[in-house]
DNA sequence: CGGTGGTTTCTGGCATACCATATAATGAAA
DNA sequence: TTTCATTATATGGTATGCCAGAAACCACCG
């Protein structure tokens, strides 16, 4: 006997204003330059509460999340300010995240359907090397996507998370940081032979590229980019 | 001129509430043994700020940061839940910690001094594998400080920083998790290994073998630890 | 006896008021 | 004019009270 079947979708999930709160501010300090020259990086506890409209008990709770993530740092009586990474902690997040990425890969190796690893040419095939000097900005975009869609293929959800939180940091600097040229080329190169190993389930091989490649990285912003 | 110097020292810092209700909360839950059948995985709040004898503001801040690590889950008007991490989710801060320690051995070739990675042969020689079956609590613990103290020499502190967070969940398990004695013993041969590639500074075989080493430890609990 | 609806209670979410300390402003003395 | 002590103010820290939602309880009805 067929019934008419009530469609049910859950109710519209109403969160937190801690968490929305969280969100918010993550969101407001990732788009801010915090790097750049006389960017206030102090936070006033009453004005936020007036501007998100919440009071500051909800807010404190949310700042003190982000403190926990190293987002900012709360000086008791002091003030709350954001924290800006020194460029010794940029490359150490670099190389936490060579660490975590080559293990990505070698994983990806063993769990990754093949449909998924091929879809990776989308993220890299587009950029032909001879025009890529005009598409820089859509280059960088598809270069992040492509390293956060290797860690996902390894399944690894903590490594994801991980690979997340430290991007959140390393965000800021990329706003500063353009890629020369021949790091743009050069790179394509590099993910196409990651891609390849990928496909023919070489971990040790993806691995060590994938760890290459973003050592190569440190070595660049270590050597050319200025920071504190 | 000489002068007595007057020894300065920090005054006597006094956290704010928050954070020592954190690191209180934190170190309670870490000794807990939360997989035990039976034990109880509800914080109440109120019985908190009174058994801490603060109010409930600064307990909630500490347990948004708690939240925040991954310890505890909140769960609106239900309850504040211990998180009980799930065998995958374990099987994961291990991959994890394999990534993070590899290449902490990578970097301590590079960087770590001779005295310091000879500070490692106290950690292993003593236990000489005739008579470990009867020192097999000890075993563990210098086990333990092995693995971090090479995360240490890396001089990486975000390394630290990230496995220090992972063992604070991990070290739950080790309570359950005893060392069948053929492991304990076939540990120490791999830690001798390990610190024979650190004195020779051969970074890639000392990255090797401490990926396969963690990654043992991995296939071990994937196969004989049971949770859930 | 079982189920249903209402009521109470328990628990976390949030707002607010007050407190303590750090910093800025002020003014008096040198 | 400068310096230092005093006072005022700003800012984060904490306590408390009330609110809303969820769960437990209970009485009533079939």
């Amino acid at each position: 006997m067929v019934k008419a079947q009530l469609e049910i979708q859950p109710i519209e999930e109403v969160q937190s204003l801690k968490s929305r709160t969280y969100e918010a501010l993550k969101a407001a300090i990732g788009t801010m330059k915090i790097y750049d020259a006389g960017a206030e990086l102090r936070l006033d506890e009453r004005a936020l509460s007036l501007q998100f409209g919440v009071s500051r008990t909800p807010l404190r709770e949310a700042l003190a999340q982000l403190e926990q993530e190293g987002l900012v740092r709360i000086a008791p009586r002091r003030g709350i300010f954001i924290v800006r990474k020194t460029k010794a902690e940029i490359l150490e997040m670099i190389t936490v995240w060579a660490a975590l990425e080559s293990m990505a890969a070698r994983l990806a190796t063993e769990v990754a359907s093949d449909e998924d690893i091929a879809g990776l040419h989308n993220l890299v095939d587009t950029f032909d090397s001879a025009d890529i000097e005009e598409h820089l900005g859509e280059y960088s975009d598809a270069n992040i996507r492509f390293h956060a869609a290797i860690v996902a293929l390894s399944g690894c959800k903590l490594i994801t998370e991980i690979t997340t939180g430290l991007f959140t940091h390393v965000r800021a600097i990329r706003q500063r940081t353009i890629f020369e040229r021949d790091r743009a080329r050069r790179s394509i190169v590099d993910h196409k032979e990651i891609i390849e190993a990928l496909e023919t389930r070489n971990g040790e091989r993806a691995e060590r590229l994938v760890r290459e490649h973003t050592l190569k990285l440190r070595q660049h912003v270590e050597q050319f980019v200025q920071l504190d």
